[in-house]
RNA sequence: UGAGAUAUAGCUCAAUGGUAAGAGCAGCUGCCUUAUACGCAGAAGGCUACAGGUUCAAUCCCUGUUAUCUCAACCA
C-alpha cells in the first residue's frame, strides 16, 4: 500500500465534501473545542444575521474572516467557542410578513389578530434557516448552529429586559417628547431605516422666502424700523415660530435699505458672508435719495456689526401671531448649528418641526407652538379668512386631486374678492399663501424658488413632516465621554473607521430612540398610570410573576398568564409556558399605590436586541452570571461584520457595554468592506449581477473562493468579485500546491520513504538548498503568524501564496528534483525529503484557517487519515533554523540566473544548450564567497559549466558610483543636487579615490563636503566585449562561444528531452528500463557517442543502438533533434 | 449636505521621504526540461488622479480640487 495517496488531478470541489464528511463523522469542530478545555479562552462573538433574507457571497466573505481568526487562535491552542445567533424582530421580517398576507400596517388588529399576526412572523423569519445552515457548512464556517441563540426567545428577552431595568434603574431610560420623522399620510413615526429606503430622498423645489423678523431692540437704533432677516424652506413652519437662532462668532451686519417689494426705508440684520446674496455691489453708486420703490437697484449701508453672541437675547415681534405661545418667545438665541453657507446666517426656529429647532428651545427656555395637527393640517386658528383658511393641509401634496380643485375655487374666490390677486389660474399652497401674506405685510425681503433633497414616506410616497412624539430613549448624549474614552481601547481594523466614522459619530452621539410602534419585536417592559406619576420596569419574569399576583390581589387583573412558570427552572419547558410578545404583554395591568398601570405601548429597537447579545446569549444574569461578571467571556476578543454596521451592531453592543457594565464589549473589530460586481457596482437581485454562494463554491470549491476573496484585498477594501480571480487561485495556488504534494508522494512512495519524526536528518547536516528553504519557512511562520495576530488576514494569504509559487515550487523542488530520482536511498536524499515534508505540511497548517479543507487534506494525505489539521497546535517559528545571509545568498542565485537566462534569451540560446563559462567581476572578496557558496545552482539551473570571477586585474571593469542619498541627505542638505551633479561629472576620480583612501572631498560654494566609503557604493556594470546583464548591484557576463563538444553536449540533451517525451507517451513508469535504437545521422552520432553514459542514465537506457535503418513499425517515430536534425527511433521496455 | 474610504501598468493589487515604483492576470515572444501547458522563461507596459505647499529630496507628509464607493442625514 502507498504510504503517502496519489490523484490523478486536482479537484477542489471533491475535496472540500470528502473533508466535510469527515468533520462530520469526525465532530472535528466539537473536537477543536474539547481539545481546549482548561485552556484561555478567546472570547468570539457572532453577530446575528436576520435568517429572513437569504445569504449572500458577502455574507460568504464576513463569515470567512471570522472563521480564520477563531480557527487560527484555535490552532495557537486557545478555546474558541462561536455560538450562531438569529435576529428574528425587526421591520424587515414584518414587511415581508405584509407583503406575503397582502395587508398593510393599518390592518393589524382589525383584518388580522395581532397573536396571529406575530405567529406569522414567527414562522416567516426562520424560513431560510436551512439555506443558511448549508452555506454555512459548505464554506467551512464552523459556528455552533446546534444551540443558537434566538431573539424572539423568551430567554432572550428576559435577558433584554434585565438590561433595560438596568439601565432604567440608573436613571439612563426616560421618556421624552422630541422630534421624529412623522408621515401624517400614514399617520405613523418612521425610523430611521425607514427613511433610508431606497428613493426616499427625493430632490423637490418648494417655496422658500426670507421673512422679516421686527425688533424694536434699542441697539439697532430708533431711526428706523430695523428687522432679523431669516430664510426658511419650510414657510408653513412659519406661523409656528417661536425664536431665532444665531452663531455665536458670526458676525452680522446692521444695512440701512428699503424693502424691495414696497420701499419702505428699513434696517436689516443678516450675517456680513451673506450681505453679497441679498445686495448688488452696483447698487453702491446709488444715492438714497434717488431710490424710488420698484427700482432694481436698491442702495444700501452697513450701519453697525455685531457678533452673533451680542445680538443673543434681543426680541422681536411675532411674524404671524394666530396663536400666542405659553412662555417665553420670540427672542435671539444661539445655536451651534448656524452657519453662513445658506440663507442669511440667521435661522427660523420652529420647535415643534425641526430637531435642531426643538434642541436649541429647550436650551434656552423657548416654548413652543405646534399649530399643524397629526394628520398634516392646520389647527382651525391658523386662519385669517384671506390667505390661510384653518384646518387644511400644510403640504400639498397631501391633498387628493378632487381637494385640490375644491380649495382652489376657494382660494380664487376669496383672494380675487379681496383684491389680491387679479385672477388666480393655479391652486397655491400655504407656503405661497403665507409667502403674499408676508409681502402684502411688508415683511418679506426675498423669495425663490429652491430645489433640495427632502425625505418621503417609503410607504405612501408624500412628503415626512418632523414631528414631536412621544417616545423612550436612552441617555446615550450624556455619555458621550465615557462612550469616547472606551472606545480607545478597542482596536479597530481599519483603525480609520474606529477614530473616523466611529469615534465621530460616538462624540456627536444623540439620544437613543428605543421606541418602535410596531408588532413584532421586544415589548418595552414598562408599566405606567395613566397620569405617569407611577411606573414599573420589569426586569425578570420572576418579578413579573409576583407583580402580575400583586395586581391580581388588587383586583386590577384576573388571571397570571404567568402561573405555570416555576422561578429557578432553566428548562426549555418552563420558559415555554408563556409569551412576552404583543398583544400577551399588552394584556397585563399591574399595580402601584392604587393606581392601575399600562404597558407603554411600543415595542424597543430591534438594534438593542442585537446589542444585548453578549449577555442574553447566556441568558445573564439568570443563567452563566459568573462568565460576564468575572469577565470570563466578556467583553469579545474579536468581532467581525460589515461596516454598515459601524450605527448598528458596533454601535449597540458598545453602549449597552458601556452603560450598563462600564465596559468595552469587544475588544477587537474588523470591519469589512462590501462586495461588489466585478465592474465595481453593487451586487443585486434587481440588476441581476448578484453572485450566488452555493453555486460559487459548487463550482470551485470553498477553499479558492475565500482564499480568493482573502487575498484579493484587504478586508475592510471593497473587493470586486471577479471569477476569473477564483480560478486564478486556483491554478496558481492550490494548483502549485497540489502538484508538489504529487511530486513529493510519487517518489517517496516509488522509495518507500515515510517521515519518522523522531529520526530526521538535523537541519544544521542537510545541504545549502535544504537550508535555505527551511528558513524561508521560518520566515514565514513568523511573518504569517504576525499578520495573523494583527488582523491581516489577506497578508498572511499572500505571503503563503509567495512562499508557494516563488521558493518551494519554482526553486526548492525545480534545484532538487534530481536528489529525489536518482539512486538509492541515501541521507541526502531522506534530508530532502524531509525538508520537502516539512514544508508542506507546516503550509498546511499556516494555511488552514483561510483553506479549512485544501489544508486538512493536505495535512492528512502526509500524516495518515483521521487527524485533523485543525486539532493541531501551530509550530512556533524557530529562530535557530532561520539564516538570513543564507537568504540573501541565494537570493542572489536566483537573480543571476534570472540574468543569464535574460542573456540567453536575447542571444537565442536555449537553456537545453550547454555553455561554457560565466564571468562575475567583483570588487571585493565577500560578494565573491557568498555567489560562490550558491554557485552549483546558478551552474545547473542556467546550464553552464562554470563561473569565473573577475577583478581589475584580469580584465577591464566599467564601474559606476552610486550615491546613498541617506546618509549623504543629512550631510549635505541643500548641496545634495549640486554633490549629485558634480558626482555625475566626476565619478572615476571618485570612485579611483574612494577605493584608495576611502575618502573624497569636494568643496561646494564654500562648504567642504567629504565623501566616505558609506556615502556611495561602487558598482561594476561591464565587462567590455562580453555580453552582460545587471540588476541592482549584480553583474554577469555570458561566453557564448558554442565549441563542438558543447554543440554535441546540447544535441544529447534535445535527445534525452525527446525519448522522455516518447516513455511518457507510450506509458512507461518512471523506473521502467528501456532499450532505445536509433538510425543512424551523420549529424548526430558524434553526438550520441560522446555522451553515451550520460543519456543513458537519464533516461534509464540500458541498451543504445545506433542502426543504419529503422523498419516502419509502431513503435518507430520520427523525431526532429534540432531544426536541422531529425531521425527515426524505437523505444522497447525491457523486464 | 456632512463624515469616512479609495485613486499607482489595460485589470486586480504591492511598496517606499532617497538613484532604474514592484507582483499576478490579460496581451506579446519563446519554451511540453521523467510534479505541473491549470506549467515555465523572457520582453514590453507607469508625468504613482489633478493643483499647490513642506523638504536638499515627495508617489509617500500637509492643503485644496476632481472622480468613485460607503455610511449618516431636520442642517434654515
Amino acid at each position: 500500500m502507498k504510504k503517502y495517496p496519489e490523484y490523478k488531478k486536482l479537484d477542489l470541489a471533491q475535496i472540500s465534501k470528502d473533508v466535510l464528511a469527515f468533520w462530520e463523522q469526525d465532530h472535528t469542530f466539537e473536537k477543536s473545542l474539547s481539545s481546549r478545555e482548561g485552556q484561555t479562552p478567546w472570547v468570539f462573538y457572532e453577530g446575528p444575521p436576520s435568517a429572513n433574507g437569504l445569504p449572500g457571497i458577502h455574507h460568504v466573505m464576513a463569515r470567512s474572516i471570522k472563521d480564520i481568526f477563531c480557527r487560527f487562535k484555535t490552532l495557537q491552542g486557545h478555546q474558541v467557542k462561536r455560538k450562531a445567533g438569529w435576529d428574528t424582530h425587526g421591520l424587515p421580517i414584518e414587511l415581508s410578513v405584509e407583503k406575503s398576507l397582502g395587508i398593510t400596517k393599518e390592518d393589524i388588529g382589525k383584518k388580522i389578530s395581532v397573536e396571529q399576526y406575530n405567529i406569522e412572523c414567527r414562522k416567516d423569519v426562520m424560513k431560510y434557516t436551512d439555506k443558511w445552515e448549508n452555506v454555512t457548512k459548505i464554506m467551512g464556517y464552523w459556528v455552533d448552529m446546534q444551540d443558537p441563540y434566538i431573539t424572539y426567545d423568551n430567554k432572550y428577552i428576559e435577558s433584554v429586559w434585565w438590561l433595560l431595568s438596568n439601565l432604567y434603574n440608573k436613571n439612563l431610560l426616560y421618556k421624552g417628547y422630541t422630534i421624529q420623522p412623522y408621515s401624517p399620510a400614514a399617520g405613523t413615526g418612521l425610523s430611521s431605516a425607514e427613511l433610508n429606503q431606497p428613493g426616499c430622498y427625493r430632490n423637490v423645489k418648494d417655496r422658500t422666502a426670507v421673512a422679516m423678523f421686527k425688533t424694536s431692540d434699542t441697539l439697532f437704533g430708533t431711526d428706523l424700523p430695523t428687522y432679523f432677516l431669516a430664510w426658511t424652506t419650510t414657510p408653513w413652519t412659519l406661523p409656528s415660530n417661536t425664536a431665532l437662532a444665531v452663531g455665536a462668532d458670526i458676525e452680522y451686519v446692521l444695512v440701512k435699505t428699503f424693502n424691495p417689494y414696497s420701499g419702505i426705508p428699513v434696517q436689516v440684520v443678516l450675517a456680513k458672508d451673506l450681505m453679497g446674496k441679498y445686495f448688488n455691489p452696483k447698487a453702491n453708486e446709488v444715492a438714497f435719495n434717488d431710490y424710488k420703490a420698484g427700482d432694481k437697484l436698491i442702495p444700501f449701508e452697513e450701519i453697525n456689526t455685531f457678533k452673533g453672541r451680542d445680538l443673543a437675547g434681543c426680541r422681536y415681534e411675532q411674524l404671524l401671531p394666530y396663536v400666542t405661545p405659553e412662555g417665553d418667545a420670540f427672542k435671539v438665541v444661539v445655536g451651534d448649528f448656524v452657519t453662513t453657507t445658506d440663507g442669511t446666517g440667521i435661522v427660523h426656529i420652529a420647535p415643534s418641526f425641526g430637531a435642531d429647532d426643538f434642541r436649541v428651545a429647550k436650551q434656552n427656555g423657548i416654548s413652543s407652538l405646534t399649530l399643524v395637527d397629526k394628520r398634516g393640517k392646520f389647527l382651525p386658528e391658523v386662519k385669517d379668512g384671506i390667505f390661510l383658511y384653518g384646518e387644511e393641509y400644510v403640504k400639498e401634496a397631501y391633498l387628493t386631486d378632487a381637494e385640490k380643485q375644491q380649495a382652489f375655487e376657494q382660494q380664487k374666490h376669496i383672494l380675487e374678492a379681496n383684491g389680491k390677486i387679479k385672477e388666480l389660474k393655479v391652486y397655491l399652497s400655504v407656503d405661497e399663501r403665507i409667502v403674499l401674506k408676508l409681502q402684502e405685510e411688508n415683511k418679506l425681503f426675498k423669495k425663490e424658488t429652491y430645489e433640495h433633497s427632502y425625505p418621503h414616506c417609503w410607504r405612501t410616497d408624500k412628503p415626512v413632516l418632523y414631528y414631536p412624539l412621544d417616545s423612550w430613549f436612552v441617555k446615550v448624549a450624556d455619555n458621550r465621554e465615557k462612550l469616547v474614552k472606551l472606545n480607545q481601547q478597542i482596536n479597530w481594523k481599519p483603525e480609520a473607521t474606529g477614530t473616523g466614522r466611529f469615534g465621530n459619530w460616538l462624540e456627536n452621539a444623540l439620544d437613543w430612540n428605543l421606541s418602535r410602534s410596531r408588532f413584532w419585536g421586544i415589548p418595552l417592559p414598562i408599566w405606567q398610570s395613566e397620569d405617569k406619576t407611577e411606573s414599573i420596569c420589569i426586569g425578570s419574569i420572576e418579578q413579573l410573576q409576583n407583580e402580575i399576583r400583586n395586581a391580581i390581589s388588587k383586583g386590577v387583573m384576573n388571571a397570571n398568564p404567568l402561573n405555570d412558570f416555576k422561578p429557578g427552572d432553566m428548562s426549555a419547558e418552563n420558559y415555554n409556558t408563556f409569551d412576552l410578545h404583543k398583544p400577551y404583554a399588552d394584556n397585563i395591568v399591574l399595580e402601584k399605590n392604587g393606581k392601575p398601570l399600562y404597558r407603554e405601548s411600543d415595542l424597543i429597537d430591534v438594534w438593542f436586541d442585537s446589542g444585548a447579545m453578549p449577555y442574553a446569549q447566556l441568558h445573564y444574569p439568570f443563567e452563566n452570571k459568573a462568565l460576564i461578571d468575572e469577565k470570563k467571556f466578556y467583553p469579545a476578543d474579536f468581532i467581525a461584520e460589515g461596516v454598515d454596521q459601524t450605527r448598528g451592531w458596533f454601535y449597540t453592543l458598545h453602549v449597552i457595554g458601556a452603560l450598563c457594565f462600564d465596559s468595552v464589549a469587544y475588544k477587537n473589530v474588523v470591519s469589512n468592506g462590501l462586495v461588489l460586481d466585478k465592474n465595481g457596482n453593487k451586487m443585486s437581485k434587481r440588476l441581476g449581477n448578484a453572485v450566488d454562494p452555493v453555486e460559487t463554491i459548487e463550482k470551485f470549491g470553498a477553499d479558492a473562493t475565500r482564499w480568493y476573496m482573502i487575498a484579493n484585498a484587504a478586508p475592510w477594501d471593497n473587493l470586486k468579485f471577479d471569477m476569473e480571480g477564483i480560478s486564478e487561485v486556483q491554478r496558481k495556488l492550490f494548483g502549485t500546491l497540489y502538484n508538489t504534494y504529487s511530486f513529493f508522494s510519487l517518489y517517496a512512495n516509488v522509495d518507500n520513504f515515510s517521515v519518522d519524526k523522531n529520526n530526521m536528518v538535523p537541519v544544521s547536516e542537510r545541504v545549502e538548498l535544504d537550508r535555505w528553504i527551511i528558513s524561508k519557512l521560518q520566515t514565514l511562520l513568523e511573518e504569517a503568524t504576525a499578520f495573523y495576530e494583527s488582523f491581516e488576514p489577506h497578508r498572511a494569504a499572500r505571503a503563503i501564496e509567495d512562499f508557494v509559487d516563488e521558493h518551494l515550487s519554482n526553486w526548492y523542488v525545480r534545484l532538487s528534483r534530481r536528489r529525489f530520482w536518482k539512486g538509492e536511498m541515501s541521507r541526502d536524499k531522506q534530508a530532502a525529503y524531509e525538508t520537502l515534508y516539512t514544508c508542506l505540511s507546516t503550509l498546511a497548517q499556516i494555511m488552514s484557517p483561510i483553506a479549512p479543507f485544501f489544508a486538512d487534506w493536505l495535512h492528512q494525505n502526509l500524516n495518515g487519515q483521521g487527524g485533523s489539521v485543525h486539532l493541531t497546535y501551530l509550530v512556533k517559528m524557530d529562530a535557530a533554523l532561520q539564516d538570513k545571509a543564507l537568504e540573501e545568498r541565494m537570493d542572489m542565485a536566483q537573480k543571476i540566473s534570472s540574468m543569464i537566462l535574460s542573456i540567453r534569451k536575447t542571444e537565442k540560446l536555449k537553456v537545453r544548450q550547454p555553455l561554457q563559462r560565466i564571468q562575475i567581476p567583483v570588487l571585493d572578496k565577500t560578494y565573491q564567497e557568498k555567489i560562490e557558496q550558491v554557485k552549483d545552482l546558478i551552474l545547473s539551473e542556467v546550464n553552464v559549466k562554470e563561473i569565473e570571477f573577475v577583478n581589475e586585474s584580469q580584465t577591464q571593469i566599467v564601474k559606476q558610483l552610486k550615491l546613498n542619498f541617506k546618509t549623504l541627505g543629512k550631510k549635505c542638505g541643500k548641496h545634495m543636487k549640486a554633490v549629485q551633479a558634480y558626482a555625475g561629472n566626476h565619478s572615476a576620480d571618485i570612485i579611483q579615490q574612494i577605493e584608495k583612501t576611502g575618502k573624497y572631498s569636494l568643496t561646494l560654494e564654500g562648504d567642504e563636503i567629504v565623501l566616505e566609503t558609506e556615502d556611495v557604493e561602487i558598482i561594476p556594470v561591464d565587462i567590455p566585449g562580453w555580453k552582460v546583464a545587471n540588476s541592482g548591484a549584480l553583474t554577469v557576463a555570458l561566453d557564448i562561444t558554442l565549441s563542438e563538444p558543447l554543440k554535441q553536449e546540447g544535441l544529447a540533451r534535445e535527445l534525452v528531452n525527446r525519448i522522455q517525451t516518447i516513455r511518457k507517451e507510450i506509458g512507461l513508469e518512471v523506473t521502467d528500463k528501456i532499450l532505445v535504437k536509433i538510425q543512424q545521422n551523420s549529424s548526430l552520432d558524434a553526438a550520441i557517442k560522446n555522451n553515451l553514459s550520460y543519456i543513458c542514465s537519464e533516461t534509464l537506457t540500458s541498451d543504445l543502438q545506433l542502426v543504419a535503418s529503422l523498419p516502419q513499425q509502431a513503435n518507430v517515430s520520427n523525431i526532429e533533434v534540432d531544426e536541422l536534425v531529425s531521425t527515426l527511433i524505437s523505444i522497447e521496455k525491457l523486464n
